[in-house]
RNA sequence: GGUCCCGUCGUCUAACGGUUAGGACACCAGGUUUUCAUCCUGGCAACAGGGGUUCGAUUCCCCUCGGGAUCACCA
């Protein structure tokens, strides 16, 4: 049975571009609430203005729109409980605080910057570990907004339940008197997305790793202001290919939009994204997005850091690619035609496109795979010196067999049937093996490395576009 | 350093006391009348180490080692 109201959240901060590691969570709490017929809501929680990039709001939304991710309410959308970027919901956190503050649990921090953190060297120096709790001052001044304003905490051991890490508990030592608000005026995360997620009535907070030590903290502020804590689930970081560290931009981490970009089916991005941590118990590994929203679960989510690797992505979307019927296929790959392409029409290209379908792992690749079909490529003697068998042939011979091919495909009707027929007859013609004989004609039609089954190329390619190569090469061989 | 979490092939993972430790990616070899790819077959390759508990431990407990996260007026 399905949960009811379930409401899930992504709530990114504008300060950047969203990588494979960092959408994780978001696709998670997207499944989490599609499977359970809930809510997905965005938020974007842009209380550090100093770090705020200009437009990353936008990217992110238009990272998830790509992935398919739609949200069912946010800042662009609204919703009934808007507004959901946290700069615009100032009032509803000084409301809060007012709250703790009548309450004798938050108070204003007397101290500069600069006397907070001599306590912190003061207690590194003795090997301690530093709590600003241990500092409290003793009078309380009324907080007027210019300094911090802090929780007054209750430190206590605390045991809680996570989705996907299971049980954990900690001691009272972790807990401290962090800060509500900033003297600029904004909260801090720690407080406003608590508040957030109460008001915007989340069930489930998923999110990463870097938060679980702050966990505590939380759930004793949860007790103060006398309300319960939403369902917590905490997924790993996902690794960089080679390093041990979180993945990041730094490490080369790319941007969402650049596979999406490069030609990356959005299905496949979200099933490798998903897989990195997860699978659902049996063999299969390529599921379909609605196979996702059925089987996913967060307690069979791995405890441990993910290494992605980018080659098991593209084998993933190879695989996904060769699910799609053609015609689907050929929708989504419109962009990415050689320029020659365009003036050929829909069904030439949906017949090139079945030829390649196979060999295609992202759409970026499209390009150069069928650039010889719309367009006579420069004779490239290369081709056949650096060809394993025929580099071994002296021109005289290749010149031969050349000769004896174009008179053979001059008297076919280039039905991929009758080519095969022939090509067939001209393999004992000429007793040479398919190695040589086949290469050869591939090498003279298309001009390229690497090609799909030589009858059905020649099948598409035509009749006069085939004897037109087969001349030139000779040419070519000829000067 | 304190606190918390984690530890199966190179990588993603299955196993919830009894298996020749399975699958996938990658790699290697062979096959499918040429190349690349697909597909098929085969191969290489792992329980971090040490103690317990148990008739029996990858699985449960402890220690060691290793890795990660966090200790901000960032999220």
């Amino acid at each position: 049975m399905p949960e009811k109201d379930v409401r899930t959240r992504f709530a990114p901060s504008p300060t950047g571009f969203l990588h494979v590691g960092g959408i994780r969570t978001a696709v998670f709490a997207w499944l989490v609430a599609r499977q359970n017929k809930g809510k997905f809501i965005l938020r974007l929680e842009d209380t550090d203005k100093k770090r705020e990039v200009e437009g990353s709001g936008q990217h992110i939304m238009d990272s998830l729109k790509a992935l398919g991710l739609e949200w069912n309410e946010g800042p662009d959308i609204g919703g009934p409980h808007t507004p959901y970027l946290q700069s615009e919901r100032l009032e509803s956190y000084k409301a809060w605080a007012q709250k703790l503050i009548d309450a004798g649990r938050a108070y204003a921090d007397p101290y500069t910057a600069e006397e907070v953190q001599s306590f912190r060297e003061e207690a590194q120096r003795n090997k301690q570990p530093f709590l600003y709790r241990n500092h409290r001052p003793d009078k309380t001044l009324t907080w007027d907004g210019s300094q911090p304003l802090r929780f007054k905490s209750a430190p206590k051991p605390y045991k809680w339940h996570d989705a996907i890490m299971g049980d954990l508990s900690t001691g009272p030592e972790v807990i401290d008197d962090f800060i509500l608000i900033k003297s600029d005026g904004y909260p801090t995360y720690n407080f406003a997305h608590i508040i957030d997620d109460l008001e915007m009535e989340i069930t489930h907070v998923i999110r990463g790793q870097e938060f679980i030590a702050s966990v505590p903290n939380y759930l004793n502020l949860h007790e103060a202001l006398d309300i319960s804590p939403p369902i917590m689930a905490t997924a790993p970081h996902v690794l960089g290919p080679d390093g041990k560290k979180k993945l990041s931009k730094r490490d080369g981490a790319k941007d969402v939009l650049d596979y999406v970009r490069d030609g990356f089916l959005p299905d496949a991005l979200v099933n490798f994204i998903v897989s990195l941590g997860w699978n659902d118990g049996t063999e299969q590994e390529v599921f379909t997005r609605e196979e996702l929203i059925q089987k996913f679960s967060l307690d069979r989510v791995q405890k441990s850091g993910a290494h992605f690797d980018e080659r098991r992505l593209a084998w993933m979307n190879g695989a996904h690619i060769r699910a799609l019927p053609l015609e689907e296929l050929y929708k989504k790959v419109s962009g990415f035609w050689p320029e020659e392409a365009s003036g050929h029409s829909d069904e030439h290209k949906i017949q090139v496109l079945g030829l390649v379908q196979e060999r295609l792992k992202y759409f970026a690749e499209l390009s150069e795979l069928t650039r010889f079909f719309f367009i006579d490529l420069p004779v490239d003697l290369l081709l056949v010196r650096d060809n394993k068998q025929l580099g071994k042939l002296e021109t005289r011979e290749l010149n031969i067999l050349l000769e004896q091919a174009k008179v053979t495909l001059e008297q076919s009707n280039f039905t991929v049937q009758d080519l095969t027929d022939r090509l067939n007859q001209l393999l004992e013609q000429t007793s040479q093996k398919p190695g040589i004989l086949f290469s050869l004609i591939r090498i003279a039609t298309t001009q390229a490395p690497a090609s799909p089954a030589l009858a059905e190329t020649l099948a598409l390619l035509g009749k006069e576009t085939s004897l037109r190569r087969l001349g030139q090469m000779l040419e070519s061989l000829a000067s």
